[in-house]
DNA sequence: GAAAAATTTGAAATACTATAACATTTTCAG
DNA sequence: CTGAAAATGTTATAGTATTTCAAATTTTTC
């Protein structure tokens, strides 16, 4: 198992960055899915820090680029993405995050520190069987887990608390 | 504890509606707070059914009773609504549903069918545990949980699935 | 009961998020 | 090269939510 930086504690970002391409291209590979320039710049975009980004984030800074694009360029970007298992949206913010474990299965838990703004995926098996086994215990059929904490990191906790 | 109907089963729902206007009442009284005719008209409009009903939704139909009714009227009643824990909105759907145990401390747990769109509130607290423990491990303080399973009820795997 | 304060509502505009529809370009297999 | 498929460009529009300021209503205080 890769570990990986804590969001919320100094670190060397850019390796996260790397790994996160890296693994695109790779999984990318795999599923013989095109990891287009935009698509491509879109994920970097994601991934400049762990805070979730909009949609619209994303495009004015492609604009600012001088990219050609419009709302729908980055939608489809992202659904790429998401598909591909490479980005996550999170549905309290309408914004999007990089995904910590893209390749391995995992159904993601987010820790989001609403001072700071970033967001720490979390897989925990334990969290997700029980999520399935109220699910069962009620004859439903699981398809889509949405799982999201918002709170205060540990970081963010310690400090002063300036707001 | 009070048991509940089950959504997508059928059942006497004006009891549903009933019962959720008495808890209303009850706690609005509890905390000083006022229920006007909009506020107690929206959590009917709310409670209509089992589906969440988007804002705008709420918004058409008092607009069709003849209110005086913008976007603010209804989001103002739905915001209120939520801080007296009398409705969840459900992030997934950018929707609202009544909450199922009024008044009770929990942390909701939605089942959302995405065939016939009903909802179930579970209080799972082996999940709310496991979920706490999991943030806890992290040293995360967590203020909200947001946990929504879509799948289908199992009504609706009974069913021949017509779509 | 009247005046002052606080809460609630009305109303118009606008911001933010996401998708539809169709034309054009690029990529790639045969 | 050529046709089919995939990706992108472009414009318009749908859907969700908030800001702002004015007016009305309710509650409190004297
Ligand atoms: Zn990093
Ligand atoms: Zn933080
Ligand atoms: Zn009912
Ligand atoms: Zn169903």
């Amino acid at each position: 198992m890769v570990t990986r930086a804590l969001p919320y504690r100094p670190h060397n970002h850019q390796a996260c960055v790397n790994q996160a391409l890296d693994d695109a291209r790779h999984i990318c590979q795999q599923h013989n899915a095109r990891l287009t320039p935009t698509r491509q710049r879109v994920l970097e975009l994601i991934w400049q820090s762990h805070r979730p980004l909009g949609a619209y984030d994303v495009l004015a800074q492609l604009a600012a680029e001088g990219q050609n694009a419009a709302p729908p360029t980055v939608y489809r970007a992202l659904d790429f993405l998401q598909q591909h298992g490479l980005v996550h949206r999170i549905a309290s913010l309408n914004a999007f995050v990089g995904c910590a474990h893209p390749g391995k299965p995992h159904t993601g838990m987010f820790l989001i520190c609403h001072q700071c703004g970033n967001v720490l995926e979390l897989s925990a098996p334990a969290v997700s069987e029980a999520v399935r086994a109220a699910a069962d215990r009620e004859s439903f059929r699981t398809d889509e887990v949405t799982l999201e904490i918002s709170g205060v990191c540990p970081r963010c906790q310690a400090e002063p608390a300036d707001d």
